[in-house]
RNA sequence: GGAGGUGUCGCCUAGCCCGGUUUAUGGCGCCCGCCUGCUAAGCGGGUUGAGGGUUGUGCCCUCUCGCGGGUUCAAAUCCCGCCACCUCCGCCA
């Protein structure tokens, strides 16, 4: 959530947030409208409450006709505090649920706009030139029928529409790549994690999974738990209810789970191949940080994913997300999109999202920070982010596309053979036109 | 899944049977100060978190004893439901 006396002391700030992503303004006059209401609930409560304990302790005392008395003064007065509660309760429910309906505001540095605003940061690499090659190149699908890496006939068979199997050398890669992403972070310092993939709805929710974006999530028949899409879901709701000591700051944790999304909303885009799928694994960084430093993190992050689809040896760009694409709860998000050479295009593959502090208010995560001119120490939001290190259906469609040869063999990367038992090419394993 | 037990302010712990000066006891740890050539010991004080009011920035108030209800003028304490953990049994990879 945004941090509720930033919406209280500045709301043409907040308003000016909304109209950048291109939302409503209503959302935060209703929200000031809860917030006085609120307040004006809970003086009132607590009038009446701090009434009541002074009859009660002196009803402790008193004896005989003054205790009767007294019984049935605050005997009136208990009915209203029990109203008073209730009303306040609902005050504030009103008001949870109007400051949540309020995205993370973007940052300064996003440009305005919707899905097509994206500014292009850097390019990286060559998108490589079939046609100078003197051959078509094949789509992944028809590549990883050659290699038997990929089965989306038996996929569909089994578990329907959008779901595949990996196969041999498909398989294999994908162990390799998770083995040498965890690599990678390991020696940046981060600390692995495999968390638990089914969560209660505050973790969900917690991480702005079920508000816009609920239509994308599985839930759980007759069960109030859902199948993450991410595990950035367990990850910030790791050290929820907590307060983290500064010195602890960053922590840095990466992960290896399944991810799980119900593609609503998507029927029709990209139904051939595995480039958009219900399940898939990930691997997932993850970090809790100061405010303060969440911006440079930001780009730590992004260059972590850039080191990686370098030793990939995949051409890509960075793009700055425009604010109206951003998530719920990213104030700022870069997305690194890889060449798929028969689709002409850069496609999404890695993605770093900036959620400042909008996780951690709704998770309960704080910082004890040693404060200036004071023995006591101070707690304060702290910040987290995200980031893709490797997310293995893309990142396989990039890999044999991009690696291809024309007698359908794929070459793999440098950096790649040592976790595919040494492999310099993946060859076909069944005949080949052409 | 069944039976029993436990859950208190960072950790440990008293209080619960028998509701009301409980402003939740004590210890450990941590912070500040005193003492001291230095360290330790000793002595004194502080130390859950959230929210509201006031702007006198220090004070006042409310909530917080696993969570949610209930009983009562009043609940850590009594009642009901739920959750988590432990022990035993059952089942299982």
């Amino acid at each position: 959530m945004i941090d509720p006396r930033l919406l209280r002391d500045d709301p043409d700030l907040i308003r000016a947030a909304q109209e950048k992503r291109g939302l409503s303004t209503a959302v935060v006059d209703d929200a000031l409208e809860a917030d006085s209401a609120r307040r004006a609930a809970i003086a009132d409560f607590e009038q009446l409450r701090a009434e009541q304990k002074q009859l009660g302790k002196q009803i402790a005392q008193a004896q005989g006709e003054e205790k009767a008395d007294l019984l049935a003064r605050t005997k009136r007065l208990a009915a209203d505090v029990k109203v008073a509660e209730a009303t306040q309760t609902e005050a504030e429910q009103h008001w949870r649920d109007a400051v949540y309906a309020i995205p993370n505001p973007a940052a300064e540095e996003s440009p305005s706009g919707g899905e097509e605003d994206y500014v292009v940061l850097s390019e990286h690499g060559t998108p490589r030139d079939f046609e100078a090659e003197g051959f078509v190149p094949r789509d992944h699908v028809e590549l990883g029928r050659i290699l038997g890496a990929i089965d989306v006939e038996r996929g569909a068979k089994v578990s329907g529409s959008r779901f595949y199997y990996l196969t041999g050398a498909g398989a294999d890669l994908e162990l390799a790549l998770v083995n040498m992403a965890m690599d990678q972070a390991r020696a940046a310092g981060f600390t692995t994690m495999i968390p638990p993939t089914l969560v209660k709805p505050r973790a969900m929710e917690g991480t702005g999974f079920l508000g816009q974006a609920a239509d994308d999530v599985y839930r759980i028949e007759g069960q109030d738990t859902y199948l993450v899409g991410t595990s950035e879901v367990p990850l910030a709701a790791y050290h929820s209810d907590e307060i983290l000591d500064a010195e602890s700051l960053p922590r840095r944790y990466v992960a290896f789970s399944p991810c799980f999304r119900k593609e609503a909303g998507s029927h029709g885009k990209d139904t051939r191949g595995i480039i958009r799928v219900h399940w898939f694994d990930k691997v997932e960084m993850f970090t809790y940080t100061t405010l303060e430093d969440a911006a440079d993190e930001h780009e730590r992050l992004l260059g972590w994913e850039q080191e990686w689809l370098d030793k990939l040896e995949l051409a890509y760009r960075v793009i700055d997300v425009a604010a109206g694409d951003l998530g719920l709860s990213a104030r700022r998000k870069f997305d690194c999109e890889a060449w798929v050479p028969t689709q002409g295009r850069y496609r999404e593959l890695t993605s770093t999202s900036n959620c400042t502090d909008f996780q951690t208010r709704r998770l309960d995560i704080r910082g004890r920070f040693p404060s200036e001119g004071s023995a006591q120490p101070e707690v304060k939001p702290i910040a987290t982010l995200n980031g893709t290190l490797v997310a293995i259906p893309r990142t396989i469609v990039a890999i044999l596309e991009t690696h291809q040869q024309a007698d359908g063999s794929v070459r793999v990367p440098k950096a790649l053979q040592p976790y595919l038992q040494g492999r310099e090419v993946l060859e076909p394993v069944v005949p080949v036109d052409g």
